[in-house]
DNA sequence: CGCCTTGAGTAAAACGTTTTAAAGGTCGAG
DNA sequence: CTCGACCTTTAAAACGTTTTACTCAAGGCG
């Protein structure tokens, strides 16, 4: 592995050594051409004395190809990130990132920032993962501007683009049932203001259930990037202006949380007055004391499919245009026990 | 914005349409030399006209710069990853990312895996943050071998690389003063068997508290790869052995999950009869019951600094050979009070 | 006026691969 | 023996940038 001082070695280089042209190298070390047997083991060896090691921009820019995948989310960061509490995007990333490994690609993770346009000039990809994009995404948009294979986790607003069914409406329904069957009566249900597909079907299902049951509906909108604070705001001034309220479903994790602080300060008990559940089970859920009740996603199946697709997208190959991920599993953690405790 | 058929504008189509030469165009993009303000305008003109976006690759190879890092982790997936459990890495990820892009750098995230020379075939990087590399890491020699810039957080082995200073024996220290201070006389140190500096001074900082208050060491070494199930099993094996064991530090948080186990299944309270604490404050931490003690270790800020050095190693800026990170913080839980409850 | 400096621009080289077009050789069928 | 088919190899082109070396004009200064 001696190496001729300071440069890296090329393919020219190899080729010197082993006596070939650059294409025999080319063809032996990636190439799909036939090689002779005795000629490849010439350019191995080689390879092996001059510790050469591909340049992969040259090799990326002749091929066009990347071999990296990015992860993205327009969640605005009061509600995604923060230290330790971007669980959802992060869980997302790490399998995606296993499975991309295992097609020669490299993930890469762009954080939800305030600026999409500038964050993405610096990423090479041959595709991306997008996470419940909202109506009008930054990053949809520009992907779709660069032409880009993406995949949606979550549920495309107006686009044909493929997805991942995360069953927006199996989730809600049994998160409400349970509380129903828990006993609560008056349930509210504090969203997100943004346009998201999750949002628009959980509504839904929601003011459904409660005209099934005959009960009135309660919906609260808060701007996500309030956060947690604008969800505690709300549920303050809920609970002053309906006490009688006995349930709260708060799909953002993030207002959750609010919704539990408010809970507190109010001192009302959970679950024995009210009962709380959310949508997902990171961190956050988990924490919470009472430890909110909550559905689990199974993320790292999620992340295996849409990378699969993925790659199938960029491969060229036929894919579907929805795959159904699989489906949710009630955690039922204090926040809802029927009786307090 | 109207691309000529099919293939992507070039610089060359800015060039002509533009009326200059393509040496101008990368001028007034991205290059420092002074072109007119007039020419500049024209440029700017055909480059929204045309919808041309650099070929990254292209530029990549010209200049040599990724503009990308990387962060990794050689511990073993049975501690590290698996899910919704993997946050040490992905904390660091998280917050590497957002401090990455205000560099104008992209991250990659490579997982865990079992064969690292793969791992990073495919990956294009300027430098890389290892964390916690352990005495011959294979990710590590990789790093060393292409001679990338490379950050440690943690503490390096052997090898003089910068490192972000983590306070492992600080850490050791916190978590075992409170344990004493709680009571506990008979404490055991269940940690990892691979060659970690962690470890290492860990293990020293126990000897020397033990040592300091006339209690008798008990340390078990748990190869890592066995995970919560190999401590569960020492766990149990030790406290038929010594009945009287009143406290367990487990750093390795996927080894105090294997504790907890152990100890309900020997029927032994916790914090009554055994007070637990392990080291790193994630998921598993939170999630036990009764929820572990732990130390914070500010992953966020070790990143964001860990990413500073790194830029400043491949801008080849001066740095410092090793940068004091924040002091860990005693988060104190249920697993460890006092007084059961 | 002559000379040097500066600023703006250009044509061409360079980066390190993969791919293309062509060439040489071997082999089997006719 | 000839022709075509096939396999291996090669020289050169191509990918899209940035950088280099150079030209040209304008302006300052002795």
């Amino acid at each position: 592995m001696d190496r001729p001082a300071g440069r890296r070695p090329t393919v020219k280089d190899v080729a010197k050594l082993a006596g070939v042209s650059q294409g025999t190298v080319s063809n032996a070390l990636s190439g799909m051409r036939g090689v002779d047997p005795v000629t490849r083991q010439r350019i191995d060896q080689a390879v092996a004395q001059l510790g050469y090691v591909p340049n992969l921009a040259a090799r990326r820019m002749r091929t066009g190809m990347t071999h990296a995948i990015a992860v993205m989310t327009s969640m605005p960061a009061a509600v995604s990130a923060g230290s330790s509490r971007l669980g959802f995007l992060m869980e997302i990333a790490a399998s995606a990132a296993i499975h991309a490994l295992e097609h020669n690609s490299a993930l890469v993770l762009v954080p939800p920032v305030a600026d999409p346009a500038t964050a993405l000039r610096n990423v090479a990809m041959d595709g991306a993962i997008i996470i419940e994009p909202q109506r009008d995404d930054a990053f949809l948009s520009l992907l779709r501007q660069r032409g880009l294979p993406t995949v949606v986790i979550g549920q495309p607003a107006q686009d044909d683009l493929p997805w991942i069914d995360m069953h927006y409406s199996e989730t809600a329904e049994m998160l409400l049932s349970h509380l129903l069957q828990q006993g609560s009566r008056r349930i509210a249900l504090i969203i997100g203001a943004s346009q998201r597909v999750s949002q628009g079907i959980t509504e839904q299902v929601y003011h459904a259930q409660m005209q099934r049951f005959g009960l009135a509906p309660r919906v609260i909108r808060v701007p996500e990037v309030e956060g947690e604070e604008g969800a505690y705001r709300v549920t303050r001034a809920l609970l002053q202006q309906d006490p009688g309220l006995d349930g709260i479903f708060a799909p953002v994790d993030a207002f959750a949380s609010g919704v539990m602080r408010a809970l507190r300060e109010e001192g009302r008990a959970v679950p024995g007055e009210v009962r709380v559940v959310t949508r997902y089970d990171g961190l956050r859920a988990r924490e919470e004391r009472p430890a909110l009740t909550a559905a689990n996603l199974h993320l790292d199946q999620v992340a295996a499919m849409a990378t699969r697709v993925l790659m199938d997208l960029i491969a060229g190959r036929e894919i579907a245009h929805c795959t159904k991920g699989p489906s949710p599993s009630l955690v039922i953690r204090d926040s809802s026990a029927a009786q307090g405790g």
